[in-house]
DNA sequence: ATTATTAAAGATAATTTTGTCCTTAATTTT
DNA sequence: AAAATTAAGGACAAAATTATCTTTAATAAT
């Protein structure tokens, strides 16, 4: 469904969730580790997310440092992480990828995919980052990472 | 969603499958044309989409050949086609990309996705490619590439 | 038979995505 | 102040996806 990024973007994001709802703040390391993805890239997308336009994930270097999210941050819908990898289009547009598929002019499958479209957004839209990290729906300690 | 193979996989379907439907066979040319794809990428997907594991497409060389679907074929649902693809995966896999994610083990959005990847998977699966190709919810009489 | 038309197949190229490495900057600890 | 630790940023590389081009094979019409 998502691109890769996206996908080490929400478990990222899910992560340091996570580890600042305990107030504890997580290198690039373990955050890499801890999900299962490759360091430096995830070294990247913790920028796009940390970035002025996203402001998802705050950092602070050196020792002791590393990546933590705020209580205001947290409080936002998962949705934005979606969004800051610029794949919010893969939740809204038309599953054939025609560009001008709409109500008015509606693909084969557009009646049949809209209702699922938006459950589809309202699950990253109506769920906030705190909420799924936190989730009680998933018991397991370790969320990730799991077969390492 | 799918990827852009995907995206025109389906889209080449419904478009032959229209065109069969009133005993017509169409030219890679027209196709591409019809959907707005590149054409000789289309030529690959046409490709896989007929060759002997698929067998969802049929065409025959020469003048006046071109590209068919046999009603028998048409009859099979339009999940058929993602599959061919290798794209079953994006819509029965974890949103979140975790491989050890299942109801014993839930990601923290395995529950929440649950219910909308059964919908996704069913809108495949309980319609035919027929169907979707002369669904009545599809009013506007030239599918795809109106803007050309 | 020859020519024209069409798909099949293979080679190559461009682009995007994914992944790695190295240097620099910031911050803390000693 | 020096050393150690961490993120930031840029350059590069590998792999996958998307797209193009050319030749060959099949078939029909002339």
């Amino acid at each position: 469904m998502f691109s890769k990024s996206t996908e080490y973007a929400l478990r990222a994001t899910i992560y340091i969730a996570r580890q600042s709802s305990i107030h504890k703040k997580v290198s690039i390391q373990e955050i890499a580790e801890g999900i299962g993805a490759p360091k430096h890239f995830t070294a990247k997308i913790l920028q796009q997310l940390s970035n002025k336009n996203a402001q998802i994930v705050s950092s602070i270097s050196g020792p002791s440092g590393g990546f933590y999210i705020t209580e205001e941050a947290s409080k936002k819908p998962i949705y934005i992480v979606v969004e800051a990898m610029g794949e919010n289009t893969v939740i809204e547009s038309c599953v054939l990828g025609l560009p001008n598929c709409n109500d008015a002019t509606p693909c084969s499958m557009h009646k049949s995919y809209k209702g699922i479209k938006k459950e589809l957004l309202g699950m990253f839209k109506n769920r906030t980052i705190n909420e799924v990290a936190n989730s009680k729906d998933c018991l397991t300690p370790v969320y990730f990472n799991r077969n390492k």
